[in-house]
DNA sequence: GTCTATATAGTGATAGAC
DNA sequence: GTCTATCACTATATAGAC
């Protein structure tokens, strides 16, 4: 029986299915998903090409599983948001947790935007049904924010939206980054942590903006 | 003699270069280059594809060709920003012009993000050259407006990442905008356009921001 | 200039030895 | 459970007829 359609029983099983989700992550999340070759994820995980397929299926198997094991995870700091907190700190700290993600995961962020940007073939539904959820629940909670006047009234999606694409940008368009900084450059993540904290901060001061809460 | 190498000459040959340009244009930035095949943009330009090999030696070919005729559009809303403008009209204008051109050019816009996205391998050095000093040259701009107390102090460069991060995520990411937003939902771009002047708007109010200017 | 036919290489997946 | 060998298919690119 293959191991793939099942839970790894054995300590190699699962250790062997773990060493090739991560080699997955590293060439999928730089090729996207027609650019990948099983030959490139399994020299990176130095198993051979029939090794892999014993513990997964195909090709299209390693990348769902990847999907799966990850969405999770990369909306945790979204979820975190406490509607019972300080707006300030909340949504301060939704930002500084979001791009330390970016910091800390930037293949994860790669491989879901490879996904995305091309049409999200394989994520497809779970945005509409489980993000979609998600993101309705905490706009909504920004939005009793902006009404009891302490954020600026914006379309609270597309505040989410814009906290997304500023921090992602550090992980997605890193080599872009890197490019205009100038070699020279060190770590770019305090500046940009400094400018998110300005942009998002301006938001929580005098929060009624033109049209005052109470 | 093929056609490909040098400037065409007849009108049949700049239209059919101008059809396979189009054709690229599509299948590269909905599949990238790996997963776009020579196939595809010969169906969607209504050629055969020993045809479309005539015009442009190579598929690699065809895709450098596109990315050299895009990039200098495309950063055209950068270039128009004026150091002897209002701050305020310049930075909001550029915003505006920018996501205008998501709005207009989602194709083009998603053409780049999957070339910097994959590393980059053939934008490449165009990045780290031409980019960064158009970026420089109006990050000085941006910056004496903020020695100038007439804009809040942030890092100059990561604020027009900033813009390009906000503005082309309506292009790249739209896939995820539409099934977040919802089916019934329509036209992202006013909403967002709204967000993105409050967001910046409150760059250039009091703008010392805690260590005023003059 | 444009087509049909095909050479050549790479890629996902399988068979079967060990 | 893991390896070697290989099949079947797809894709880029070219040759040569018209």
């Amino acid at each position: 029986m293959s191991a793939g359609s099942t839970r790894p029983r054995t300590r190699i099983q699962r250790e062997n299915r773990q060493t090739i989700l991560d080699a997955a992550l590293e060439v999928f999340s730089a090729q996207g998903f027609r650019g990948a070759t099983l030959d490139q994820i399994a020299e990176v995980a130095g198993l051979s090409k029939p090794n892999l397929l014993y513990y997964f299926a195909s090709k299209e198997a390693i990348y769902a599983a990847l999907l799966e094991t990850l969405l999770d995870t990369w909306l945790d700091p979204l979820r975190a948001i406490d509607p019972a907190g300080d707006p300030r700190a909340e949504l301060l700290g939704y930002v500084r947790r979001k791009l330390e993600m970016s910091r800390e995961m930037p293949r994860e962020s790669r491989l879901f935007a490879n996904e995305i940007l091309q049409g999200a073939p394989r994520l497809g539904s779970l945005l509409a049904t489980d993000l979609r959820a998600l993101v309705e629940e905490k706009a909504a909670v920004l939005a009793r924010w902006m009404d009891e006047g302490r954020l600026a009234r914006v379309h609270p999606v597309h505040l989410i939206f814009a906290v997304w694409a500023l921090t992602q940008h550090y992980a997605d368009f890193e080599v872009q980054v890197r490019a205009v900084l100038g070699p020279e450059a060190g770590d770019p993540f305090p500046a940009a942590q400094q400018m998110l904290e300005t942009l998002f901060g301006r938001l929580l001061e005098g929060a009624g903006g033109g049209q005052s809460g109470p």
